[in-house]
DNA sequence: TATTGTTATACTCTATAACTATA
DNA sequence: TATAGTTATAGAGTATAACAATA
């Protein structure tokens, strides 16, 4: 248990941490929101998955993150196929344009971080890097539990189609 | 110049972490928004400012931060004086009222805060601090940047009047 | 009857541009 | 002419609730 005040210290932090994002996201294409972005980004890291799966990673609710999906379908940058084991469900996985999309966006994000963060060392972004995974996960943990079997599988498969 | 890989780990926690802002936020009451909080927390930290210097501080434009103000000055939270020195500025500066609610919601923060993170240490959550105070302020120094003097000076003035 | 996903509606937050009042 | 602040408008993000289709 901390003081007080290191907790409304950290609570304005969090507040402008948004801030930070914006800033990142300036870089991004006209037609690609930051919520597309991380789309994608999930879609690579974690491999093929249904709505409600990706739904818990954004920590957004499934109506929400139904139309992020639909707003990446449009453009061509991911397909939602049928589940072959449930009807009701959608399988949501990467396109090749969007990989490529993706590549954009990381090459934007990687050199807005490089300049921003210039006087960072390894160690440092490394650092933070794993107190925000802790933190979301002391946050996570005490919500709707993200299904364990999360872990980010090497073998993440994707959508084999153009 | 970290990896590549790091980078992207970070902006996947940037574009995550606005959930736990969310999650921290549900505590408070329906009248008093995320950005009303804010408001109130930087007067309160900083002392009377001006609409200009609260805008720096919040990152937003200072067409959003007028319309956040007059929220709070709506409710009662925060008085918008004229400023002897200049006919178009206004000082702004928290109220009694704005006081006692912003106990409010420093109470609900530090509530939420206790029980998710209730296995950090106190170095944990400083070490925390420090590293996103040094993040915002990477960001912060290549763009508009905020006038030296902002240390939160202790003896932060505030408004005197009921 | 319960669950998966979509759509409709409403609210918060932000940015740009046009405007006013003062410097 | 330039600056401080306000207002109008538009876009992005989110949540709740009602709905369709399938389990």
């Amino acid at each position: 248990m901390a003081a007080r005040g290191s907790y409304e210290e950290l609570a304005r932090h969090l507040s402008g941490i948004g801030a930070v994002r914006r800033e990142m996201s300036r870089g991004f294409p006209a037609d690609c929101p930051p919520a597309s972005a991380a789309v994608l980004a999930l879609l690579h890291k974690y491999g093929e998955m249904r709505m409600s799966r990706l739904a818990e990673l954004m920590v957004i609710d499934m109506s929400v993150t139904s139309r992020h999906v639909a707003h990446t379908a449009e453009r061509g940058w991911v397909e939602r196929l049928p589940d072959p084991r449930d009807g009701r469900s959608r399988l949501l996985c990467l396109t090749e344009r969007g990989r490529r999309q993706l590549d954009t966006l990381s090459e934007a994000t990687t050199e807005a971080l490089e300049s921003f963060l210039h006087d960072w060392t390894d160690d440092d972004i490394a650092r933070l890097n794993g107190m925000l995974a802790r933190l979301r996960e002391s946050f996570g943990d005490c919500r709707a539990r993200v299904t364990r079997q999360d872990t980010p599988h090497p073998a993440a498969r994707h959508c084999s189609r153009k």
